[in-house]
RNA sequence: GCUCUCAUCGUCUAAUGGCUAGGACGUAUCCCUUUCACGGAUAAAAUUCGGGUUCGAUUCCCGAUGAGAGCACCA
C-alpha cells in the first residue's frame, strides 16, 4: 500500500475579536511546529466574518504577536471576508441540493422552542420547522421581506472520525439539529466557512483547541454535503486556570503582548508554552526552537489539559535572561550600549527573572536611595567599629588610582582587613553604603561599577550618617 | 439537563504488562556566601476509587466518581 504522500499544509485561525492570547499562540506554535517538521506550509487565515465584533486592531495584535514569537507564515493573511463570492457560490449549491434551507423562524421562537427542550431535559435542538417549506413558501416569505436565515440540514445519522490525539471520536447527528450556516448568501458563518477554506487551501491537517471538537461533526457534514474530503484532525487539550477552568483573565494575563510588556523572552514563553500539553521524549526542559521542530511529535501530545504555571514561566525566563550577552540584554532592556551599563547589566542578570525587573534592581547604581544609618551596622555590632572600619576603607580605597579601580584591585585592598576585623563587620557596612539597600549585589562588585569618585561620595555619606548619630 | 472529552507528586510531565514510578517548577533544609541572587546537595510529595483480564497492572477492559469543554443568526 504506497499511500500517496500528501503534503502537509496546516493553518491557525484567529478571529479579530479580541487580543491575540495565549491559547491562540499555542494553537499557533503547534500548528507551526508540525509543519517545519514535516517541511509543511503554515497559513494565516483571520477569520472575520463577525463584523459586528472583528476589528482592526486586534487583527493587527494578531500579526505583531505571531512576529514576535518568530512564527512565520507562508501563505496569508486571508481575510474571510476578501472571500465572500466563494462562500456565495458553494451556500447557493447547497441550497439547490436541499442540503441547505431558508429558516424564517423568529429569535423569539427559537429562544421558546429552546427553553422548552430545556426544561424537558433535553439538548437543545432546532425542530427543523423550516425545512418543510416549499420553493413557493420561501419565495412568498422572501417578498413579505421575513429576516431569514441559511441551515445546514444535520443527518440523522452518526459521525466518527479519528483525531490524531485522542483516537476514535463518534457524534450522533440526530442530536445536533440543523445549524445556521449563514445569515445570507453574502454573509457566512464560522462551521460554514471553515469547511469550504479549509478545503479550498487544502489544509491537510486541522490542529486546533479542545474547544473545537464538538464542531468537528458538523464540519464533516458539511464537507460531504459539498463533497469536499476530509483532513485529518487533532484537538489539543485545553490551557487551564489553576482552578481547571478555561484559561480566564481572571487568573493570569490571558493576551499574549501583556508577556512581553511584562518582560518575558518571547524564546522563554515558545519554549514554556510548547511544554503545556507537550514534552520530548527525554528529561530537557529546555529546547530551542530548532531542537523543538525536530523533537516535535503530535503523537506526543497529552490529552489531558494543562494548567498555566507562571511560577516555571518565570524560571524559564530567567534561564533564558542568562543566555544573553550583555550587549543583547542591552537591546532588549533599551539600554545604552555602553561600558557602564554593561557592568551593570552583568551584576543584575543573575538576579531578574523579567526583563521589567531590570530598573527597580538597578536603580540605586544610578541613585543612591535614602536609608536609615541602622542599615549599615551588621547584626549587633558596635556602631564604633562599623564607623572606624568605613573609616578605614574609605582611607585605603583612596589610594587607589582611578585606572586602579577595579574588582580585583578592591578585593586584594580590603579583603586583608576583611580578614582581620570580620567579614560581617567590613564588608556589609561597605555594600549597604554603596548600594543603601538590604539586597544587592557584593560591594567589589558594585565599586568596580561605580567607579572611585562615587564609591568615595557614598562611603562618605555613610560615615556622615554613623557620625552624626554618634555626637547625638 | 444533553453530548463529547479527560484523570501519575500542589503544577508541567516521563515510564513500562514486571526493579526503590523518573525529571522539572514550586516548597523545606543544608552548602557556597557580608546581604540578595546564581550555583550545588538533600528531603517531603503522585498512579482517583471499585471490579475484571493476567503469574503480575499506573499501563488493557468495564463501572463509579471527579473535572473540563461544547450545546448562538460568536468563533
Amino acid at each position: 500500500m504506497t499511500a500517496k504522500k500528501t503534503e502537509v499544509r496546516v493553518r491557525i485561525a484567529p478571529s479579530p475579536t479580541g487580543y491575540f492570547h495565549v491559547g491562540g499562540a499555542r494553537t499557533a506554535l503547534f500548528n507551526w511546529l508540525f509543519a517545519k517538521h514535516h517541511g509543511g506550509k503554515f497559513i494565516l487565515r483571520i477569520e472575520d466574518t463577525d463584523l459586528e465584533r472583528s476589528k482592526k486592531i486586534f487583527e493587527e495584535d494578531i500579526i505583531t504577536s505571531l512576529q514576535w514569537l518568530g512564527l512565520d507564515w507562508d501563505e496569508g493573511p486571508i481575510r474571510q471576508t476578501d472571500r465572500l463570492n466563494i462562500y456565495e457560490k458553494h451556500l447557493r449549491q447547497l441550497l439547490e441540493k436541499g442540503s441547505a434551507y431558508y429558516c424564517f423562524c423568529t429569535k423569539e421562537e427559537l429562544e421558546a422552542e429552546r427553553q422548552g427542550m430545556l426544561a424537558q431535559g433535553f439538548a437543545p435542538k432546532y425542530s427543523g420547522k423550516c425545512r418543510k417549506l416549499t420553493a413557493d413558501e420561501v419565495r412568498a416569505n422572501q417578498k413579505k421581506a421575513l429576516a431569514s436565515v441559511i441551515r445546514f440540514r444535520i443527518p440523522e445519522t452518526r459521525v466518527d472520525f479519528t483525531d490524531i490525539i485522542r483516537g476514535n471520536i463518534s457524534f450522533d447527528g440526530a442530536l445536533i439539529g440543523d445549524i445556521v450556516i449563514a445569515k445570507d448568501l453574502r454573509s457566512p458563518l464560522y462551521n460554514f466557512a471553515v469547511v469550504v477554506d479549509d478545503a479550498e487551501m487544502a489544509i491537510s491537517h486541522v490542529i486546533r483547541g479542545e474547544e473545537h471538537l464538538a464542531n468537528t461533526p458538523r464540519q464533516i457534514f458539511i464537507q460531504e454535503a459539498l463533497g469536499f474530503s476530509r483532513p485529518k484532525y487533532a484537538h489539543l487539550p485545553l490551557i487551564l486556570n489553576p482552578d481547571r477552568s478555561k484559561m480566564s483573565k481572571r487568573f493570569s494575563a490571558t493576551a499574549l503582548h501583556e508577556y512581553k510588556d511584562h518582560g518575558y523572552l518571547s524564546e522563554a514563553l515558545v519554549n514554556f508554552i510548547a511544554f503545556l500539553g507537550w514534552h520530548p521524549k527525554d528529561d530537557k526542559e529546555i529546547l530551542s526552537i530548532e531542537e523543538l521542530i525536530k523533537e516535535f511529535d503530535l503523537e506526543r501530545v497529552q490529552k489531558a489539559g494543562a494548567v498555566f504555571n507562571v511560577d516555571k514561566l518565570d524560571w524559564l525566563n530567567a534561564q533564558y535572561l542568562k543566555k544573553l550577552t550583555a550587549k543583547e540584554l542591552a537591546k532588549a532592556l533599551a539600554v545604552a550600549p555602553t561600558e557602564d551599563n554593561f557592568k551593570i547589566i552583568e551584576l543584575t542578570r543573575e538576579r531578574m527573572k523579567k526583563l521589567t525587573d531590570f530598573k527597580a534592581l538597578t536603580e540605586f547604581f544610578y541613585e543612591l536611595p535614602d536609608y536609615d544609618s541602622k542599615l549599615l551596622v551588621w547584626k549587633s555590632s558596635p556602631r564604633r567599629a562599623i564607623l572606624e572600619n568605613l573609616r578605614e576603607e574609605e582611607k585605603l580605597l583612596g589610594g587607589l588610582k582611578s585606572d586602579d579601580f577595579t574588582r580585583a584591585e578592591s578585593e586584594k585592598l580590603l579583603l586583608p582587613l576583611a580578614e582581620a576585623r570580620g567579614r560581617g563587620d567590613t564588608l556589609w557596612p561597605l555594600r549597604a553604603a554603596l548600594s543603601g539597600q538590604e539586597a544587592s549585589p557584593g560591594p567589589f562588585e558594585i565599586m568596580d561599577a561605580l567607579g572611585k569618585k562615587e564609591t568615595l561620595r557614598r562611603i562618605q555619606i555613610a560615615i556622615d550618617k554613623l557620625a552624626s548619630h554618634e555626637e547625638n
